[in-house]
DNA sequence: TCGATTTGACCTTC
DNA sequence: GAAGGTCAAATCGA
């Protein structure tokens, strides 16, 4: 067994203990303070950061090892695979009763289920001349090519810092076919040149920002529901995309957000805005699962039981 | 003048 | 050979 192997299984054993603790924390409300409740989810959610992150640099390793010996490639990507299943299945065991369908369980089980990652954004709404919305990072625009089967050409953009910086984040843009306001970012690498995205040009409180992203998640709602349920498929395997929809979703405070609007949104489908605070973005679930059911679950049970 | 975009040619993969 | 991705010269605009 490797070091990051073992780190691995210690992380889910610890996020276990945490589990039990936050179980017991919730079952005795009386003996149980909201603030020890948001340390213990806290640490949880950290300990599914650690041994994803931990998941994904051993699943390279792994890789790496396997090309190595290619005459047992097959062998070692079945290896690969079963464990990579068993620790889904110790998820799935382990976790079921609180975290069940939490984002993060999701996103293990489909990062398991699926080799290739990539992450793809459905950015709703256009920029002042017809353009898809800033995501905040500057893209330099390097081609573009007319898709088989598509009335739109797709443009292939790369970071501005390639060549100063050697970032080689890149991402393609295709105007829908379907939704002229809906355009498919499909990102391919993540940036590496340390450049976040822009908060300077839309600068503006956070009530306003918050009830910015309300409207415009509803004004683009039923934009999105004409669409096909195809075109909404997405895959969100990638781990900064998790802690995107973490940033967004997970940590919001109850006592403070309009909670009951946004369960409603979220019964399909999953708006967010960017840092640039200029895209508004729909993150669809590919699956029936809800991502963010469990997200009530966690915050509403506390909720109803002792935070409040 | 310089940086960004356009666009045809070329390369790679299937 | 077709389709997608990238290159690089030409062009544009501030």
């Amino acid at each position: 067994m490797l070091m990051e192997e073992k780190l691995v299984v210690k992380e889910l054993e610890q996020g276990k203990e945490l589990t039990n603790q936050l179980t017991n924390s919730l079952n005795n409300p009386s003996s149980s303070s909201k603030d020890s409740n948001e340390v213990l989810i806290s640490e949880i959610i950290h300990c599914f950061e650690n041994t994803i992150a931990m998941m994904m640099s051993l699943d390279k390793k792994t890789l790496k090892r396997s090309h190595e010996r290619s005459d047992q490639s097959n062998k070692k990507r079945y290896e690969r695979d079963y464990s990579s299943l068993c620790v889904y299945e110790f998820f799935k065991f382990e976790f079921h009763d609180i975290l069940s369908n939490s984002v993060d369980f999701l996103i293990i089980r489909r990062m398991l289920e699926k080799n290739k990652m990539e992450k793809v954004k459905i950015c709703v709404g256009t920029g002042p001349e017809g353009t898809p919305l800033d995501d905040g990072y500057c893209w330099r625009k390097y081609g573009q090519k007319d898709i088989h089967g598509s009335k739109n050409p797709r443009g292939y953009y790369r970071c501005t810092h390639r060549f100063t910086r050697g970032c080689l984040a890149v991402k393609q843009v295709q105007k829908s076919d379907i939704n002229p306001l809906c355009y498919e970012v499909k990102y391919l690498e993540s940036h590496t040149c340390d450049i976040t995205p822009s908060t300077t040009k839309h600068s503006v409180s956070v009530p306003q920002e918050e009830e910015r992203k309300l409207h415009d998640a509803k004004q683009s709602e039923d934009t999105i529901k004409h669409m096909k349920h195809e075109e909404l498929m997405l895959s969100i395997e990638d781990l900064d995309y998790k802690k995107e929809i973490f940033r967004t979703f997970s940590f919001s405070n109850p006592e403070t957000d309009d909670f009951l609007e946004w369960k409603d949104l979220m019964e399909n489908f999953s708006p967010t805005t960017s840092e640039s605070g200029t895209t508004n973005e729909f993150h669809v679930s590919p699956t029936d699962d809800s991502c963010f059911s469990s997200l009530e679950n966690i915050l509403g049970s506390a909720h109803d039981l002792s935070w409040m």
